[in-house]
DNA sequence: ATGAAAGCGCTAACAT
DNA sequence: ATGTTAGCGCTTTCAT
């Protein structure tokens, strides 16, 4: 691999004046000695060390973008809006998975502080684990004093008041999650259930607890009583869904409808009723949450809360390219908005009136 | 952030002891002045930095992985078992999504070329252009130059044989895609069927020709004439599965069974004949080729070619790590088993005998 | 308009 | 057992 002084040698010039050329510098180079540099990089197919730049403090064009778990649909939507977006601008995003291990997450913070990164995107959902948190919050306090733009998407706790005047703060890209909740547990009610099951996301995430929030306003605001029992411990996965089915089938009084915390769970509920043989909807109605594009291929079509995940990621993406113009340490927070997606898996009650 | 001198400072002795203690390197180091140091480095928040290392060519334990679409549940699956395997063994895997856009795939090589990966995993089919291919194998060289295991997955053109003795190849770790292909279309002649359709992949990948191929191979065999209006230009998505399934409908004499070349279109045919009033898979079967979990959920649930995606991933990570032990150049080529998974949506066509 | 030299943080070769 | 020095590839003063 060729580098700059093998450049400079056979354009007859010196490293500073390649360097000069390759980098738009503001000092001027005769049109004729940038033609010869421009040439030898060519033909010795030179590219720049990024290592060396980044050594220097330079600009890498490379934005790490964090995230749980890529291969889940809803992480893998918002993924491909930072991409694409990134790609537009000349900006290589890569993709670091953590598979939810707070330990994953801060060795990658860490060579993302040291490659240089010019850009850190959270797409997870925050992890609520205190010490962690901490950890977390003094690599970004790093990125902050090198001007490091870093951007939470969903809900990630990092921009948490503080009393130090180091506050550390991201900008932050999300829906209202408890509104959100509360909009299709009202829906339901709206249907006349009034024994609706929710399944809970994973506890370690504030998404969870944020759409749980929401349904337990949508049932006071309706005077329903809240009932602990009609709550399932799920974890965004297909299988804590299936369990749910259980849980909620052969309830006295019956559960006539179920919010799942993510369409994933739905899912799961949906084939643990369907194997036990009740009839969705019309035994018991199923929601979901987000989205994901699959929903619509189930049988029934999954009635669910449309989270712009596409978008998140855009505007994620943006924010960082944003701050990186202004050359400011930018704390917006965006929210961005939902809106029901009302398909087939959820009608009235059996016997209208509930209970 | 702290620097390997301050620490050095702090602990009394020089940088070149803390590196030694820090690399556990072969040089003996006194175990008072390691406490020392190990101290120095607790209270600093001392971590190496990588750029440094890399441009000095040293381990960065860092693996770049190149795939076309990581939100496509072909390759989360696989990038899945890649990234399991490699934190296990002390690695961090970088994911670089291309989009399938060469250029970017180039921008990634290079970045991981520069950025010093110890390894490279292709996750993605190959890209059929050989112009591409031909940069791409030449950035492979300087890998391979620089004793950087380079693995492809899936069918990837990295290990044609060339005339050169500075010969670049990589392991390989797939399955027998024309085989499958083979077995699957086999299996529904043996059903009855003479009229299959088969949904292509896109004409861009290498995979694409190869499960072409064993749909070819098993007519000749079964002594049914290649019809090439039976061949559908899809590209692996749900939409051109969609497309298919216009194309296939009241064709004459009927089609009775449609293979695909991967389970997104498969999914997308199923849909566009539901659409039509076509019962799957009673009037019409489907199959698809991959094996992706949601497959499970669909109704019917799909006949599939169950391709072991996560060891995939597993295997391909452990060459490389084989590779970087032995120091060895390793061109390795596994061939995974896969196998037939049959599940409701194929059957004996309506009026058997066919035609 | 161009170049020489210093230095980013680290480690390896070479002292001591 | 420990330290000194040089240098990885680049950019950035500071000359010329």
């Amino acid at each position: 691999m060729a580098n700059i002084i093998e450049v400079a040698k056979r354009a007859g010039v010196s490293p500073t004046t390649v360097s000069r050329v390759l980098n738009n510098s503001s000092h001027s180079v005769n049109s004729e000695t940038r033609e010869r540099v421009l040439e030898a990089v060519k033909t010795l197919n030179f590219v720049p060390n990024p290592l060396a730049k980044g050594l220097l403090g330079v600009e890498t064009h490379l934005i790490g973008v964090i995230v749980g778990d890529a291969s889940d649909p809803y992480y893998a939507n918002i993924v491909k809006g930072i991409s694409e977006t990134a790609q537009n601008e000349g900006y290589l995003t890569i993709i670091c998975n953590t598979d939810r291990i707070p330990e994953i997450e801060l060795r990658f913070l860490n060579a993302l502080l040291h490659y240089a990164a010019d850009g850190i995107v959270f797409a997870s959902g925050g992890l609520n684990l205190p010490e962690h948190q901490d950890q977390v919050q003094e690599i970004v306090n790093s990125f902050k004093k090198r001007h490091v733009p870093v951007v939470a998407l969903g809900n990630r706790n990092l921009n948490v008041p503080q009393v130090s005047i180091d506050d550390v703060q991201a900008a932050q890209v999300s829906i209202d999650d408890v509104q959100a909740a509360q909009d299709m547990t009202e829906y339901l009610i709206g249907l006349g259930h009034r024994r609706i099951g929710f399944i809970l996301g994973p506890s370690t995430m504030i998404t969870s607890q944020r759409r749980l929030e929401g349904y337990q306003q949508a049932l006071e605001k309706n005077q329903i009583a809240f009932d602990p029992s009609l709550v399932f411990n799920g974890d965004f996965t297909f299988e804590s869904g299936l369990q749910a089915a259980s849980h909620f089938v052969d309830r006295q009084p019956p559960v006539t409808a179920v919010f799942a915390s993510n369409d994933r769970e739905a899912m799961g509920c949906l084939f643990g009723l369907k194997q036990k043989g009740i009839a969705v909807p019309e035994q018991m109605s199923i929601a979901g949450f987000d989205d994901i594009e699959m929903l619509q291929y189930v049988n029934p079509p999954l009635t669910t809360v449309c989270v712009p995940m596409h978008e998140i990621g855009v505007r994620g993406i943006m924010q960082i390219l944003k701050a990186k113009n202004s050359k400011d340490v930018i704390v917006e927070n965006i929210r961005l908005p939902h809106s029901l997606v009302i398909r087939e898996s959820t009608q009235p009650p059996p016997n209208q009136g509930g209970q």
